[in-house]
Parts: C-alpha cells; structure tokens; sequence
DNA sequence: CGCACCACAATTTTT
DNA sequence: TTGTGGTGCG
C-alpha cells in the first residue's frame, strides 16, 4: 500500500498527500503541516504517480503486468503503479521567495537531486519565466525590466506633472492602486477611459488619462510593473492557443499555496495554466486572508468548490503548534466571523499556560512589560529569539525599540526600511538597470546625478520632454544633446555621463558580474560619495552595498548562467523577509501581518485596544471588522507556548493622546483561557519604582542561576538605523557610580561609570567581569540598590 | 544647482 | 511624534 509510505502522517493529510488527481482544496488551519502534505504529496507524485487515487490500468500495462496484478500482493503493487511523474512537470506556488526556498530545499533534501527540475517559485517568478520565453508575443523584449512599487509611484508622479495634474487631488499610490484593481480586472487603460466617459466620472477620466500614460510609459521602457508580469502571462495565454498548449501541457500537476491570498489574475493564472490536466490543488486558509487591501480576494477560496465542481475537499484541523489554551482562544475569536467555510483548531498537546492580559498605563508601562517579562524568561534560561513582538502598525515598535535597546535586550525590527528599498541600495540597481538596458528612462533620471554630475532638474526635464516628443529614449536625446539647443549648457555633461555609461556596457560584457560592481561603483563615483564623509550614516551605506556584492556573489553562485539582466530580473522580486534568518538571538518585531506562516515560543501581541486593533479604519464596516478578526486569529496562532496581549489605558501616538477600550477581540477570549491582570498601579520614576511597578510579579525577586550569558552591546540590524533619540526630561533616579545593585537579568554587580547624557545617565554595571552599558532612567526599572 | 527649512500626513504590503 | 517631500533661498 502506498499509504504505508505515508504512516507517520494523520488521517486527513495523508488523504491530502493521496488525492493527486482532479481539483483538490485543502483547507489548512495553522499549524496543520500544510507544509509537510504539500512536500508528500509532490513526493508520492513523483514516486507513484497518480496510483494512490486511481483504480484504472495503467495504459502502458502489458499483459503480463496483468496477470502479476490480478494476483495481487506487493509485486502487484509495483506493477500497478503508474509511471512516476516526471519533476519538470510539477508547478508549485508560492507567495513569498522564502516560502519558494524553502520548499525547494525540502523538496531537494527529501526527495534528492531531481526535485531541482520542481518549478517551486512565486507567481511573479513564474510569470516571469514564462513572459522571458515569449515577451515578443506581446510587443516585450524578453530582456524587459521589472518596476517594484517605488519606480511605479515616480513613474506616475513624473505623468502627474506632464500631465499638470495635482498630487493632492490623484494621490499617486490611490492612483495607482486604482489601476492595480483594474488590472486585476483585466481592464486596460482604453476600456477603463471608455467607461469614465460613459459615467461622466471626471476623476475616473483623469485617471484613465494617467493610467493609459502609465501603460505606455512602461511599454516604451520595456518594462512590467508587478501586476503586469500576472496580466500579461494571462493574456499570453488567452491570445496565443498554442503558447498555452506549451505550458498546459507541460504542468500536469499545480500546487497553490496560501490560496487565500490569491487576486482574481493569478487565480485567472492558476485556472489556465491548469486547464488541460485539471490536477489543480490548492492550499490555504480562508481563516488567515488578511491582505484584502492588496487585493486577494477572499472569494476565490470560499468558491472554489463551486468553480471546480467535481472538487474534492479537505480539512486539516490538528494542531501541532499551539497549546489549547492557545487554539481554544483563536477558536473562539475566529468564531464571530460569517463569511468563513468553518474550521475548528484541536490539538493533542497539553493545556498549557492560560493567556495573560496585561492591562498598562501607556505605551512605555506596556514597553517596559514586554521587555521584563522577556527577562524574566531569559532568567529561566529561554533565548530571546523564542519571542516575538507583534503590533498592528510598525509606528507602534518604537517605545518597544527603547525599552528593548536600553536594557540591553538584542531585537531586530522587520518591516519598515527594507534592505532593497534604501535608497542606496535602489540607487546601484538603477546604475545596473542603466547599464543593462538602454530603455529605463526612469532608473536613468534616478542616477544621473548622483553623485552630482551638474545635470539638474531643469535641464534633465528638457532632456525627458525632448525624448517623449520624439519617441526616442532619453539616454539618446543625452547622448546627442550637442543637437538640442536647449540642452546646450548641460550637454558635455550629459555626453559625459553617456560615455561613462557606454564604457561600462563594454565592461560588462568581459567582466564577472562582482568585479564588475567595483568597476561601476569605481567609474561613476558612487562609493566614493559615502567613503568620504565618515559620518556613520555613510558607513552604513557602504556596508549595504557590501552587502550587495555579496547579494551578487550569491547569485553567481546560484544561478546557471549568470548575467546581469538575470540579476537584476531576481533582485527585483526579492523582498526583505526573505532573508529573515532566525540564528541570531534576537527578540523579532513586527507586524501581524509579517508574521503570517511564522511561530514563536513566546509572543507578545502588544496594543490591543479599540482603534489600534481592530484598526479604527475598520471599525463600523463589518467586512474590514472580518479581516481584522482573521488578522488577530493570525497573530494568536503564532505562539506555541505562551502568549501575552497588552494593552494600553494611555497611548501617545503621532503626538496625541488616546485613551482606548481594550480590544473586542480580547473579549471574545473566555475567562478560562485568560488570565487579566488588570493590576492599576502607580507610576513613578523614584528608586524604589521597580518594587511598586513590578511588584504584580511576585516571584521576580528569586535569583536565577544557569542563566545564559547576553552577548552586551545592541546588536546590529541591517534592516533600520534606529536613531538615538533624546531622553526625556524626567527626573534622574538617584545612583552613584560604586553603588551595588541586582538587575533582574544581570544578576548583581558595581556601577563602575556614569556619564551624563541627554537629561539620563549612561550607566556601565560590572556584573562580575561582563560590563553592561545600560541607559539609567530605563534600567531602573529592572534593577534596584543592594 | 544644492541645501535648509517647514508643512503635512501617518494602517497593514508576500511581489 | 516622526519622517518625508516640496519650496524657496543662497
């Protein structure tokens, strides 16, 4: 039996690994092993093909395959097994890159060297692979470029301003935005003008103008911007027959995953390129869509038994994540919702500890929790990579950010500046865009003066009018701007600029692509501009584009035939996530939403208050209300052991004062699964603060032996220059420098230094040899006199 | 053309 | 409160 293969799975995700034929939905709650069915699954494909869910003969079964078969027993059953399928002929899909990775290296470490011909990628990636094929189809070079979602907003800023159109009143990301949702209506800029002149929309016209810009700007520029690579894979299929047959045919089997984050494109992709087999499988959770606002259509799951009416489906409802203190409080918040297919979270596993509510004073009181509660855990030997941090908006990490740098707790921040996004980082790319294709206009005006090169604004925006007026690129009408006489006075400079860009085509073509790098970064200055100034800003910007070699090192390494464009068309769709790597031992924060397909020991979800979550945008709209309850189903399903939820009576946020009701999802929690510690307390700075702030925690006091030893000094992240910000001008708690004191993490030790600094002191505590530089006005709280 | 200063707005963001 | 982007001046 093939199911013997599949043992050590439960009931359902064996049945999930076996039902390989026909449209197959399986509904994965967290926590479920999702992961490990879609793995097995690929597994018994290429191992026994369709065997395990067909009665059938195989066709090519002589007659003597017959009479084994009809023996019976286990020569029967290698008889009988269909041809394995081949690896090329299996797509899986992804969201994320990280997801994309990981699936390939399971595939690769389980099922050995021939996983590799797996198509295991992202939508875009796999857009992307098809577009390269047969872009001339569409008009495209195949070499075409990808915009990321800055180039699209100053792409259409730059159309706003052609088009003398205000930014306030066409907004370019509402804009834009706009013409994402018509795209994922596969409406073009021609038909969408059309209908707002139908309905007398003047707005809709505007934007129909700036969309039908938009489009052709990218076209001219033989570039896609996201939406595209899905919208034009899509039309490729339905324009060429035959480029579809190509693919139909060669994906017998298509695996989605996350499907509940699927927009109507990629499901219009997935339906097509599955269509000739049907083998359709789609994974996901309608309980966890939280990304409406991007587009994924919550329909396509909650339908998909409808669109695929001999559809099977499948529930994986064990846990093995989450104590069921955890999953009963999930279960019960995720309940109040309507539009759900329906699905209750069990596990085997043991109780657990309730959930804690701490209700604080305001966001530092609930700073201050979290980061005690992180020692004290770290005092019971855990690593402070087993907690996460998790808010609704990244604004929220920052009274987090002080209270975790203060005392010396190690965190890194996902979210916010992304590594590709720094404009550092964006501003090489844009060098290596110039140099690999002649056509990006608007990468080009990104670099040309940077480092100054005396080509300003003015004379670049004569330049651009002059290209558009001629339908010629703007890196011609540089390169000849001693024919324009109204480029005159920029013209040896532009010319110049041209060259240098010229020379570094010639090098690309001799050189490796690393040393090449340093060729450019060389020839046009760029490195230069930060290695002068020494300012620490600088230095990290250096380090990025360090970073970067090394980004290109790695793909050289990777990649079958490295080239530029190949480069470049893989940087454009790698994301920041991807890289999160989880050996550093580091407290994580970030979004709810970042979180997703992520789990920790210990999580914090901190700012549950009425209008912070749910979000006050969504509160009075009961769809928007669904979606934050998904989210907040999210978040609680990411702790395994222990979860905490804070909320702050008082919130200062964007320089207002709040004062919000504790969250309804908090609510929703029965008492048996929480425990509310609604301590009021005072609040003070005075030295005996720590006695009265933490006295709710009765056995802080018990000194901990064993605990491990805390690497001193914030540590490092790539990913946000967190500045120093002053201190507020509160009383300073009255230390000296010899003064013994016991800190709740560090044990006891001597105050060897104290150096005024923005209204606090920097205090140095030898802790038996370790010393551990703490801010004082913050480390009081977590330490007191001897 | 570059820099400084001021006004303004700030959910969430896999590609 | 924070960061960013636009404007105006040197």
């Amino acid at each position: 039996m093939i199911s013997e293969d599949f043992a050590f799975l439960n009931e359902k995700q064996r049945e999930a690994v076996m039902a390989t034929e026909g449209p197959l939905l399986i509904l994965a709650g967290a926590g479920s092993g999702k992961t490990t069915v879609l793995i097995n699954r690929i597994a018994n494909l290429l191992k026994y093909g369709k065997s395990s869910d067909t009665e059938l003969m195989p066709e090519d079964a002589s007659e003597e395959d017959i009479i084994i078969m009809n023996k019976g027993g286990e020569e029967a059953r290698k008889c009988a097994s269909y041809l394995p399928v081949a690896p090329w002929r299996i797509l899986a899909i992804t969201f994320t890159n990280k997801a994309a990775d990981e699936l390939k290296n399971r595939l690769v470490s389980s099922l050995g060297d021939k996983a590799n011909d797996i198509w295991a990628c992202t939508f875009h990636s796999a857009c992307v692979r098809i577009l390269r094929r047969d872009a001339e189809r569409l008009g495209f070079e195949s070499s075409f470029t990808i915009y990321d979602a800055n180039d699209s907003v100053s792409l259409i800023k730059q159309i706003l301003k052609q088009l003398n159109l205000d930014d306030k009143t066409f907004p370019p990301k509402s804009v834009l935005s706009e013409i994402s949702r018509a795209k994922d209506s596969k409406i073009t800029a021609k038909t969408y003008s059309e209908r707002a002149s139908i309905i007398r929309d003047i707005r809709k016209i505007r934007i129909g103008e700036i969309y039908t810009r938009y489009s052709e700007e990218l076209f001219r520029s033989n570039a896609m911007d996201f939406d595209d690579l899905l919208l034009y894979t899509v039309k490729l299929f339905e324009d060429n027959p035959d480029v579809l047959e190509y693919w139909q045919n060669r994906f017998e089997y298509v695996l989605i995953d996350e499907y509940q984050d699927t927009n109507r494109l990629q499901y219009n992709f997935a339906r097509l390129i599955s269509g000739k087999f049907n083998n359709l499988c789609v994974v996901g959770d309608d309980d966890q869509s939280i990304y409406k606002f991007r587009g994924a259509d919550i329909e396509n799951i909650l339908t998909f038994e409808d669109n695929y009416s001999n559809c099977r489906t499948i529930r994986l409802e064990q846990n093995y994540r989450s104590t069921s203190h955890i999953l009963d409080a999930a279960n019960n918040v995720i309940r109040n919702n309507i539009g759900r297919k329906g699905k209750e979270l069990w596990t085997d596993k043991e109780a657990g500890e309730p959930l804690e509510l701490y209700s604080a004073d305001n966001e530092n009181d609930e700073a201050r929790f979290v980061a005690s509660t992180i020692i004290s855990d770290i005092d019971r030997g855990a690593s402070f990579k087993d907690h996460a941090v998790l808010y609704r908006m990244n604004a929220q990490s920052n009274a987090l950010e002080y209270a975790f740098k203060r005392n010396g707790i190690p965190y890194r921040v996902f979210g916010g500046t992304k590594f590709f996004e720094r404009a550092e980082i964006k501003d090489v790319i844009s060098y290596l865009c110039v140099v690999a294709s002649p056509s990006d206009d608007l990468r080009l005006q990104r670099i040309i003066n940077v480092p100054a090169r005396g080509i300003g604004r003015s004379s670049l925006d004569k330049a651009v009018k002059a290209a558009s007026d001629e339908g010629l690129t703007l890196f011609e009408v540089l390169k000849n701007s001693d024919k324009y006489p109204e480029l005159s006075r920029a013209s040896y400079r532009m010319r110049e600029f041209t060259a240098m860009i010229e020379s570094l085509r010639d090098s690309v073509k001799t050189q490796r692509l690393d040393e090449f790098l340093d060729t450019l970064l060389e020839k046009t200055g760029y490195l230069k501009m930060y290695e002068q100034s020494g300012s620490p800003e600088d230095e990290s910007r250096v380090e990025n584009i360090k970073e970067l070699k090394s980004n290109i090192i790695n793909y050289m390494a990777e990649a079958e035939e490295p080239s530029l464009p190949g480069f470049l068309a893989d940087v454009a769709l790698y994301t920041d996530l991807d890289s999160y790597n989880e050996d550093n031992d580091c407290v994580v924060m970030m979004t709810m939403h970042s979180a997703k397909g992520l789990e920790f020991p210990t999580v914090f979800i901190v700012g549950a208050e009425e209008s912070i979550f749910p979000s006050i945008r969504s509160i009075g709209d009961p769809d928007e209300m669904e979606e934050e309850r998904r989210l907040c189903y999210v978040a609680i399903t990411r702790a395994k052991n222990k979860l905490y939820i804070t909320a702050a009576k008082q919130r200062m946020l964007f320089g207002r004062t709040t004062n919000n009701k504790i969250s309804r999802f908090v609510d929703e929690i029965p008492d048996e699964h929480i425990v509310r510690k609604n301590v009021t307390r005072g609040y003070s700075y005075s030295d005996k603060a720590w006695d009265r702030n933490y006295s709710y925690e009765p056995d802080y006091s018990e000194p901990t032996s064993g605990r491990p030893i805390i690497k001193t000094g914030p540590v490092k992240s790539t990913y946000r220059i967190t500045p120093q910000k002053p201190q507020a001008s509160k009383p300073v708690p009255d230390f000296k420098t010899g003064d013994r004191v016991k800190h709740r993490a560090f044990g006891e030790g001597v105050i060897s230094k104290m150096t005024p600094m923005g209204g606090d002191y920097l205090i140095e505590i030898d802790f038996g040899g370790t010393v551990k530089k703490l801010m004082l006005k913050a480390a009081v709280n977590f330490m007191g006199k001897l």
